[in-house]
DNA sequence: TGTACATCAGTGAACGCGCGTTCACTGATGTAC
DNA sequence: TGTACATCAGTGAACGCGCGTTCACTGATGTAC
């Protein structure tokens, strides 16, 4: 009876779970459209209308994957910096971010190229959520003030979700030539105090 | 006979163009999961194979809308500079890339985040299409040397392509406060000769 | 420990839906002579 | 100009499909006494 129900090992063993599970695997293969409530059903062995005990429609087991999403891509970006302090943490977010954005390219676009965020029913929430990890960029910028942080760190952001969305589109592949993803990270970024060489 | 169909008036008129418009409108409406062949086809006022006759199937009717994005978009890219020259005609183009991405929120993300562009079958021409915009951009950049130009290029392409769909998402209304998705557009083109004033 | 009951995660059948696509056709338009 | 024919853009009916979702149910699990 408790919300975070303990050891639900019922019927299936936890059904609720092994959906989220399986529809992140669909999100990342074959991405958000593509996923249908029947179809994850059937491959965990179950009836068709099994999942509605868990989740009110399709989009709510979409928003619970988007969560997670977040939530896992939140952690990345804290992990990264390590001890590193200053430009260069702001560097190891960065490449972090690239990272994971390759790494799930099906979850990533989910995250944030999806119908889910600007709706209204769970779209707050789910800004919310986002809205953390933006703010681990932010305060890994070092500005003056609070506003040029602000405004710094949008302008990375958007540098970084061009980078992501456009390298997972296959569309930077061609171009690249002897440019790797990570120098165009590093381009992407204000430039440190010491005017540091590429690397 | 002629490939071109020169004066096209038999039945309907010209639905090829019709269906053409129908669906670029639909595109812009309600991105490119909900367009429906069918919907089209009833909306205007047709039986719902004749489609059938103009386009092989429903990617192939996505494409051509898709292409004619690509051409309204180069054609505004070329446009803007108008008689700038350097740094100058660089920021009106890139203004007027953020322009278009803003206007047609749907088609852009059609054009540049959908399955069409990766696809085998059509997706080399549409390649081909989308290439010639960014060789607009290339040529706009001022660098000692082509690759320089390139990288330059690069970087700033993801920076506006990440602007536009962030901004399209409505993910930078509510952080942008005094600032203005122009400045950001400016800040991320490579800085002028004279460190220009930002306008 | 044993029994009666409440809870609740699953089932099976069915719904209405709109979709993309195929098929054989019809009838309007264009063309050759 | 008139007729016979070819072309081809549309129609109407139908297909199979998988989808999301609702419903009344069943049977396993947990709980009170």
């Amino acid at each position: 009876m408790s919300a975070t129900r303990p050891g639900n090992t019922y019927h299936h063993g936890d059904l609720r779970r092994a959906l989220v599970d399986a529809a992140m695997l669909e999100v990342e293969r074959g991405g958000i459209e593509t996923l249908s409530l029947s179809a994850i059903a059937k491959a965990l062995g179950v009836s068709q209308p099994a999942p509605y005990r868990h989740f009110a429609d399709r989009d709510a087991l979409l928003t619970e994957v988007v969560t997670e999403g977040f939530t896992m891509f939140a952690a990345a970006l804290k992990a990264a910096p390590r001890r590193a302090k200053g430009r260069e943490a702001l560097s190891r977010m960065a490449q972090a971010y690239l990272r994971f954005g390759l790494d799930h390219p099906g979850l990533y676009k989910a995250m944030f190229a999806s119908h889910l965020l600007p709706q209204a029913r769970d779209g707050v929430a789910l800004q919310a959520t986002a809205s953390a990890s933006f703010g681990l960029l932010v305060a890994a910028i070092e500005a003056p003030d609070p506003e040029s942080a602000q405004r710094m760190a949008l302008g990375v952001w958007a540098s970084l979700h061009g980078i992501v969305m456009l390298a997972n589109q296959g569309m930077l592949q061609d171009r690249l030539a002897p440019i790797k993803l990570e120098q165009l990270v590093e381009d992407a970024l204000p430039p440190g105090e010491h005017n540091q060489p590429s690397h």
